[in-house]
DNA sequence: TCGGATACCGCAACCGGTTGCAAAAAGTAT
DNA sequence: ATACTTTTTGCAACCGGTTGCGGTATCCGA
């Protein structure tokens, strides 16, 4: 069916090593019959089959991408930057989505192995052991996640929490409320430790909560009751619908109560008030990813964690207290 | 290295093609040295490489999926449900964004090509000849696009401008405006033709505009000058510009002028007032897709279009005309 | 007990490339 | 012209599976 290195031999009278090194050593051959060689290949409009070649050199030219929920926009900008730069190195990638199940996950990485040569783990939720277990089959990396002794991209939260909490003492606060994310969250953790190390203001915690409007919608009575005049939430979604829980009871965002989120996702831009937000650098946190991944499969080279900025992105959800 | 099918024969004192035939002809070899062969590959941690299996059965047992921008809302879904169906049907995918560019969308093509079964197409950018061509060397599912005589998954929005039309004349509206996409858009057509079909009401036509939210944006100033109290947009985003713009101008939304999107994606439920559109059958479009896919590879069956079915969800961008 | 069908298994070629080794060709120094 | 390099090419084994073909072992009925 497809044309294939042998036809192209043939075609050009060479032997099908020499049509081989043509491609992939080419200073292995005389330069003359190499680009007759090629011309001939390119006539027959051959394209090397990656996977015959994967199979003696033991690179797939493959990567694959594990996130927890494609439909979560946190992830999209960060697939594709991974993709596009991927491509520029003249890699393909496989995406996957676990929906948050571990199993799943765990499943997944064992059949892809065979056909990446490392994989990109975004926000697993595998546990530690288990992912230092599978290490052994193929290089990761692995992002927004501390794994000890593995290769990790984090962002750095920390810094745009302390960043937000004096924005807002800035602006007269000094009551303020974290609504905190899953408590196996790395970032919700991160950010919990980063306020807590401030002593500008008064910060009470709120939750454990799940990551999505419907958690901010629950999250609301609570911070009604804490007294809180702003509140910093663990994303941009709980954010919306913290906003959205307070405006049904008659509570103005940034009037009554000012509202940050995290992540900086295309709703956070688009609702009304446009969040301030704690903007995540995903596209460079996947471009990087995948860039330390390639490294890691070349050379043997394994961890180091690489830690990203974050920046306070002020839109229309904080404002003065007059409380 | 990794463990292969020699190693799980040596093991079970049995030849390699009784191993393979345990795994992929199992009424071919003897039920307890099947069982045997089998617990001994577990045991040692045999995964069959799909790679090498691709070599010689010429399935690879992976697809593409090659959409305009994955960071676009409207994308997210569709490759979720994509990707959980493949899955479900053993087959992992490869996703890749074009970035809109149709040299981009016809390289990766090229390349993919000997990697996977089949690769399935959501909004190509690529002209309806240069498709045709492609379709000689893999088979090919399109998705938002009528292609002739390919196998094809549309959603009818023609339907969704009925009803949405008539929700809005049911509401008092006479006087609408349609604002299109871009003039190379399958779907803004669609939009068109149903549009001018319906008489109930007067409705001109804005455009072609950029089918993001600055598209939206910049097409207030038509609106406004048309005269029309209702207004269907292109999209979600575009809906989400123009009531944006409006509200700059002090037009209320739904108060003075009715918007309707089209797509139902996640910033527009979010969004305030939360919009009414029409919803797009992303999810349900991905699954048929793959299932289309799969089954064109299989069989030789190719043609065919498959229409979903849209629907009008109404939210609170849309309420009664008062002039 | 024997012949033939059936079930099970091994052999070896093959899929489409890569690569170590050696042979042939070309160039260089003497 | 000879011997020795260096460049260019061919040969054949190999990567990890699959599969057509043929050989045994087993089972069946007569």
């Amino acid at each position: 069916m497809a044309v294939t290195i042998r036809d192209v031999a043939e075609a050009s009278g060479v032997h099908v090593s020499t049509v081989s090194r043509a491609f992939s050593a080419p200073h292995l051959v005389n330069p003359v019959t190499r680009t007759r060689v090629l011309a001939i290949a390119e006539d027959l409009g051959y394209r090397p089959n990656r996977a015959a070649r994967a199979l003696t050199t033991g690179r797939t030219h493959n990567i694959g991408l594990i996130v927890a929920d494609i439909a979560n926009p946190f992830f999209p900008p960060l697939i594709k930057a991974a993709q596009a730069q991927a491509r520029m190195r003249d890699y393909h990638v496989f995406v996957a989505d676990t929906d948050e199940d571990p199993q799943v996950e765990e499943e997944l990485i064992q059949t892809l192995t065979k056909q990446v040569d490392g994989v990109l783990l975004c926000s697993p939720r595998l546990t530690n052991r288990t992912i230092e277990r599978l290490r052994e089959e193929i290089p990761f990396v692995v992002v927004n996640r501390r794994v000890k002794g593995m290769p990790t991209v984090l962002m750095d939260v920390g810094r745009g929490v302390r960043l937000a909490v004096e924005h807002l003492t800035g602006l007269g606060h000094r009551r303020l409320a974290l609504v905190t994310g899953p408590s196996g969250s790395w970032t919700s953790k991160e950010m919990q430790a980063a306020a807590a190390a401030m002593n500008e203001a008064d910060v009470t915690f709120l939750g454990p909560n799940p990551p999505t409007e419907q958690g901010g919608l629950a999250a609301v009575t609570d911070v009604i009751a804490s007294g809180a005049t702003a509140v910093l939430a663990y994303n941009d979604l709980v954010a919306i619908g913290l906003i959205e829980g307070l405006a049904e009871r008659g509570i103005d965002v940034p009037g009554d109560i000012s509202v940050i989120g995290v992540d900086d996702i295309v709703p956070g831009r688009l609702s009304r008030p446009k969040l301030t937000t704690i903007a995540m650098p995903t596209a460079a946190a996947g471009r990087i990813a995948v860039d330390l991944l390639l490294q890691s499969v070349d050379s043997e080279s394994t961890s180091g964690v690489t830690v990203l900025e974050t920046s306070l992105i002020v839109r229309e959800s904080t404002g003065e207290t007059h409380s």
